[in-house]
DNA sequence: TTGCTACATAGGAATCATTCCTAAACAGGA
DNA sequence: TCCTGTTTAGGAATGATTCCTATGTAGCAA
């Protein structure tokens, strides 16, 4: 099934959302997208098609697609939230010099037995493995920049 | 090796690092504590001793440490920078209730194989695993809690 | 021991992602 | 078509973190 607008907007009915343009094409952009945007990617990519959209709009339509699990918020560290709408069990890689997050699929990381050590009365539901290192891009250009800890974006797809 | 000051300052010396009254203690909280405390949390804990402490200190402290690899960065999710001493590989689990991570020191998850489908030029040079669920006190008090998307601590230390 | 100097500290202001507040617009059902 | 609860836009508020800067001081050398 491709993601055209009658099959977004029948995913809204499904979930009991309204379907206004906005909220359509906040979650299209996120659909097409692998790249994990932010709010603000999201708002500039659909600025253009509604200017009078506000990126307060964008937060709250994230919020409530989320709370409808239509969305997951896919953060590693502590920066910008990022969001995600591929809901199949995956796993992700970032680079630390563009922090382009990448998905990672490999189906064995997906059976990690629970882990041993834990007080009895904890109870396990999900877990995220996060893979850290350098793009091959990030890292022809790593050797220049010795001064700042964290590097700028060189791609961002 | 307990953590007595001069062990501490000499850890220091070590690693070329000035050792000053407010560097110390922030550090001894840090190495006492398991609970992976933020900045505010070591301010709040080393202030009654250092009434003068400012929380910058605190973050430019945490910052230096850090660079110095003597502390880690663990943050899960995106809300406030989370501060661990403890350096040995390990991971964590979150309870999504009250928020306190616990270290998991599963040795088997020390050992999981470099993931597939990632581009030929990305390197991987670490990945952490975070679990997610409820500690047994936040499961308890969970059915009384419809409202609030995200619980208050009950229990923390 | 004393003086120098680079680093550390404290406090205030600035930044910036995110949330809160509120009035106007509107989608969807009656 | 009308009503009502949701959604939107815009502005203000929040709060963690960073920036700026003057003063203090640890560590080294004379
Ligand atoms: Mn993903
Ligand atoms: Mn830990
Ligand atoms: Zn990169
Ligand atoms: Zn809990």
């Amino acid at each position: 099934m491709p993601l055209t607008l009658e099959n977004i907007q029948q995913k809204f009915r499904e979930c009991g959302l309204k379907s206004t343009p906005q909220r359509t094409a906040i979650y299209q952009a996120l659909v097409q997208s692998t790249a994990h945007p932010t709010a603000e990617d999201l708002f500039a990519q659909v600025s253009p098609t509604y200017p009078m959209l506000s990126l307060n709009t964008v937060y709250y339509t994230l919020s409530v697609l989320r709370t409808a699990g239509l969305v997951l918020e896919v953060n590693i560290g502590h920066d910008r939230a990022r969001f995600d709408a591929n809901l199949s069990p995956h796993h992700h890689v970032i680079c630390q010099g563009c922090q382009n997050i990448l998905d990672v699929m490999d189906p064995r990381l997906n059976r990690l037995a629970s882990p041993s050590g834990l007080p009895d009365d904890f109870e396990i539901s999900s877990y995220q493995v996060a893979f850290r290192g350098y793009c091959g891009a990030c890292r022809k250009s790593k050797i220049s920049m010795t001064t700042s800890p964290s590097g700028k974006r060189p791609v961002s797809s």
